[in-house]
RNA sequence: GGGAUCUUAGCUCAGCUGGGAGAGCAUCUGCCUUACAAGCAGAGGGUCAUAGGUUCGAGCCCUAUAGGUCCCACCA
């Protein structure tokens, strides 16, 4: 085993190797087994289409360490990966490619078609896969799941057939989102509301007379956003309470240009304060006016074609598109006076949120879940806590949508998908819902049926994801052991399209919550706080990232600091400030390595296994005491998912009290071989220090923490496999903790003292430590040698008195002790009593507000005992430091 | 229109159930001290948006206000 190990960490090479160790090794595998209790993720599936970036980094680490976690806490972990068919973003970009070749979607055909798409999934599926990998990943490849493999197929149909069978599952006529682009309908999640500046074009349509003559005087004025939909106007209506309009409510209204006789009807839905308070109905194409003409009986005239243009129902317009179409209707409408003015007008359009086109409301025959009852246990689940959101507030986000909640339109005209398991009869058009096709028409016994041409919407499958993967619809032991899984790590933003429907599918088809907790993540944003876009450019690839940094650094940066679902920003300069932490891990370890290769013969590291073999010193004893309280902080943080808390305490532990104070102690007695006791306690606790804390490290920073753990192990183990640090009685050592604060206080005294008087820090000088009790004079004589060297001294002191001590001397006041530095120069004793006035002041201030409280009587009343007697215990400590700054002043002053 | 959330050091953000304000970066000073200059030692810097309230005690809880961000709805 080599421990030539280089100055700096360098993770290229290092983290390939190690992670080609685990996979042969296959400790991402995992198997039902009675014996164990499971943890189980299911991954995000990625789409087939994507490139690994940040927000897949962030999720993808957040689970890995979750995995990880509960891996070596001695859970049968397992995190099940696959990927998604993604239909419509894998169609588009399958069309953009046949664009290239000068092939259109239909010259191919849909076997044609599906073929390429295979194709495109044989190629490209396998790309994201391998980018997760690079970030440390401990997925079971081994159980790759893909959302159109053969089980999930089933458990699509099965599902279609079984909610159909219940009635839930419908076909029917109804107002639906339309993309003239991708030439498809979609859900109301797919529509995103863009903020557009557009036109309100007032309109007048004239009355119909008594007698059935279109009036030249009489009109209904109103106004619109899309002129061209009154081709499709069916009705007028006005507020049943209006008073301006009683007169007319039940008339007749003359549509121009198509010359169709029109009611005008009265309906609560129309505002009378917006506007002049009558609006146009176009039941067929928009979502209101499709319900106001539900509730009056009027016909729905459909104007458009699926390409946005005119169609026959259009008149004249026929053909035209729809942004010329209503050019032109404006204008017909100006020459025929009937257009009163046109205003600028600033309004929210609805878009289709892959390809930005401005969407079409029509009315088509469609596929619809339906919602109503289907969503019950879902929201009861959240409610009553069977199903954990954290950060608990999206539970607002997800009742706001399950109480507004729409049936959920599932058919798309798409070929890249989930075939609808729907036949129709070609001779009577019975309608058959059937896992495979029937031979025969069960109403007429026709023999020849289609399918139906359209497929699922894509989150249809995904819905099933925690349970499909794990063998549904069959029973398997997997989905026996594994299911419920235990976290869902995902982004806030497809609450509505992915986490609502696995809880209602779970709920419905396993009767069981598909998971236990849902742990969301914000997104990962530019430096400027911009969402990283390929528009703006602004994306940083987390594989540059990993390739520069090492996947260690990238992760560490994903998780400091970043709360659940708050959204973070992305700087190269806190990947720097991680990078510098392994770094820093490293030469730690490099150091400590280095003094166990120097040992021959004597009592070893690895020879005293047990705490009790090895004479620990204080500060042995106070290291390994902050360690146990570390490991529980952190164990408990992980639990509790706040995974940017805990990594921060293990950064700060590492840095700052074992590399900065425990390393700095114990190099004495390290460079002291007369001491072979003392040193091999010393050796003893680093390296049982370093191996916990790289434990603790593990999931957050899983490559370096491996290649250090093997390497101070000198043998063929793995970190990941270890079992997790757990908090021990026997290494709580409480008055070790406090003697070596003391101690650590007395040298940042000192070194403050230095700095202000500006010792060089090569020269030493010398210090006495007084103080009139024995356990304070105790644990400086025990913490001499390591004392002596991190405060610059030639020579300590311990003393009772201040005998040998120059009058002159500079003083540190501690709780219980004075510490005294006599130089040889004089010292300036204006400044030292300017100095020691300065700390008494502070003192003042400390102890006013320590009397104020325990002068309150309610204070004393009503505050927790703890509290008090902490408070209590300080006041003793600022007296008696006071006592003692003003001695040392009253002497200086004489 | 409804809802969520944020406002904490120059910048970016932590701060768990209320009990003396933290980190990283940046700035200043001094150090190549034999693990690490991607480092070490020290320093400066905050009426925790504003105004009230609850409490012995508020960055944290309640109310209002101002400003920012986001989500949902969509009044044509």
């Amino acid at each position: 085993m080599s421990r030539e190990l280089a100055k700096t960490y360098d993770p290229k090479g290092i983290e390939d190797r190690i992670y080609e160790k685990w996979l042969e090794k296959k400790y991402f595998h995992a198997e039902a087994d009675r014996s164990k209790t499971p943890f189980t993720i299911v991954i995000p599936p990625p789409n087939i289409t994507g490139q690994l970036h940040m927000g897949h980094a962030l999720d993808n680490t957040m689970q890995d360490i979750l995995i990880r976690f509960k891996r070596m806490q001695g859970f049968n972990a397992l995190w099940q990966p696959g990927t998604d068919h993604a239909s419509i973003a894998t169609e588009v970009k399958i069309i953009e490619k046949l664009k290239e070749e000068g092939i259109n979607k239909e010259d191919l055909g849909r076997e044609g078609f599906l073929e390429r798409a295979w194709e495109w999934k044989k190629e490209y599926g396998g790309r994201i896969i391998s980018q997760l990998k690079k970030l440390g990943s401990s997925c079971d490849w081994d159980r790759e799941r893909f959302t159109m493999d053969e089980g999930c197929n089933k458990a699509v149909t099965e599902v279609f057939c079984k909610m159909h069978e219940k009635g839930w599952i419908y076909k029917g006529s109804r107002i639906i989102n339309w993309c003239p682009v991708c030439n498809t309908s979609i859900s109301d999640a797919e529509v995103e509301y863009t903020e557009q500046a557009g036109h309100f074009w007032h309109i007048k349509y004239p009355v119909i007379e008594e007698d059935g003559s279109v009036s030249t005087t009489r009109f209904v004025e109103f106004a619109t956003t899309r002129p061209e939909t009154m081709l499709g106007d069916t009705a007028v209506a006005v507020n049943p309470e209006d008073e301006r309009y009683q007169d007319i409510i039940g008339k007749k209204l003359m549509l121009p240009i198509i010359n169709r006789v029109i009611p005008v009807v009265a309906d609560s839905y129309v505002d009378m304060e917006f506007g002049t308070g009558v609006v146009k109905i176009t039941p067929a194409h928009d979502p209101n006016d499709f319900e106001v003409g539900g509730r009056h009986n009027l016909p729905e005239v459909n104007i458009l074609n699926d390409d946005a243009t005119i169609n026959e129902n259009g008149g004249k317009f026929c053909g035209m598109d729809r942004y010329e179409a209503r050019a032109a209707i404006v204008k017909e409408l100006e020459e025929m006076g009937l257009l009163v003015k046109i205003e600028d007008y600033s309004h929210n359009v609805g878009t289709h949120d892959r390809c930005k086109t401005t969407i079409e409301p029509m009315i088509k025959q469609q596929w619809f879940v339906k919602m109503e009852e289907l969503i019950k246990p879902a929201v009861e689940g959240v409610k009553n806590g069977d199903v954990r959101l954290i950060p608990p507030r999206m539970e607002k986000t997800y009742f706001n949508w399950t109480d507004n909640i729409r049936d959920w339109c599932i058919s798309r005209q798409l070929w890249w998908g989930h075939r609808i398991p729907a036949y129709y009869c070609d001779k009577c058009g019975e309608i058959v819902v059937s896992p495979s096709a029937p031979g025969v028409c069960p109403a007429c016994g026709h023999d020849h049926l289609t399918q139906d041409e359209d497929t699922l919407d894509t989150w249809f499958s995904s819905a099933l994801w925690p349970f499909s993967t794990l063998g549904w619809p069959e029973k398997t032991e997997d989905l026996a052991y594994f299911y419920p899984t235990d976290v869902l790590v995902t982004g806030y933003d497809i609450i509505f399209f992915w986490v609502i429907r696995m809880i209602f599918s779970g709920y419905e088809q396993m009767g069981e919550r598909p998971f236990k907790t849902v742990l969301f993540h914000g997104l990962v944003r530019d430096s400027q706080g911009r969402k990283m876009s390929k528009s703006l450019g602004n994306g940083i690839d987390p594989l540059e990232i990993i390739d520069k940094y090492g996947a260690d650094a990238l992760r560490l940066t994903l998780i400091t600091g970043n709360a659940p679902g708050n959204d973070m920003r992305f700087y190269y300069e806190r990947v720097e400030a991680s990078r510098n932490f392994a770094n820093k891990i490293w030469n730690a370890s490099r150091f400590i390595m280095m003094n166990m290769d120097k040992l021959s013969g004597e009592l070893t590291a690895e020879g005293a296994q047990k705490m009790d073999d090895c004479a620990l010193e204080p500060v042995d004893k106070w290291i390994i005491s902050k360690l146990n309280t570390l490991v529980k902080d952190v164990t408990d943080n992980m639990e509790s998912f706040e995974l940017g808390i805990a990594v921060q305490k293990v950064y700060d532990f590492i840095w700052d009290e074992f590399c900065d104070w425990y390393i700095e102690m114990v190099k004495p007695r390290l460079y002291n071989s007369d001491n072979a006791q003392s040193r091999g306690a010393a050796l003893w606790t680093l390296r049982t220090v370093l191996i916990d804390a790289l434990k603790l490290l593990h999931p957050y920073m899983p490559f370096i923490t491996e290649e250090i753990f093997c390497t101070l192990q000198s043998e063929e183990e793995s970190i990941m496999i270890s079992s997790w640090p757990e908090f021990q009685e026997a290494r709580s050592f409480i008055k070790e903790e406090k003697e070596i604060e003391v101690l650590k206080e007395a040298v940042r005294g000192i070194r403050n003292v230095r700095t202000e008087m500006n010792v060089a820090p090569s020269r030493k000088v010398r210090v006495f430590v007084v103080s009139d009790r024995e356990e304070i004079l105790s644990a400086f004589r025990l913490g001499k040698l390591f004392f002596q060297s991190l405060a610059g001294a030639s020579e300590v002191l311990v003393q009772r008195d201040k005998e040998g001590i120059a009058p002159d001397a500079v003083s540190v006041v501690i709780a219980n002790a004075t510490l005294y530095i006599p130089f040889e120069e004089l010292v300036d004793i204006a400044q030292e009593i300017a100095r020691l006035e300065k700390e008494e002041k502070r003192l003042e201030g400390e102890l006013k507000r320590v009397n104020g409280m325990l002068g309150n009587e309610r204070f004393l009343s009503k505050a927790p005992q703890e509290k008090i007697a902490q408070e209590r215990e300080k006041r003793e400590k600022y007296t008696q430091m006071m006592e003692q700054v003003k001695g040392r002043l009253l002497q200086l002053k004489r």
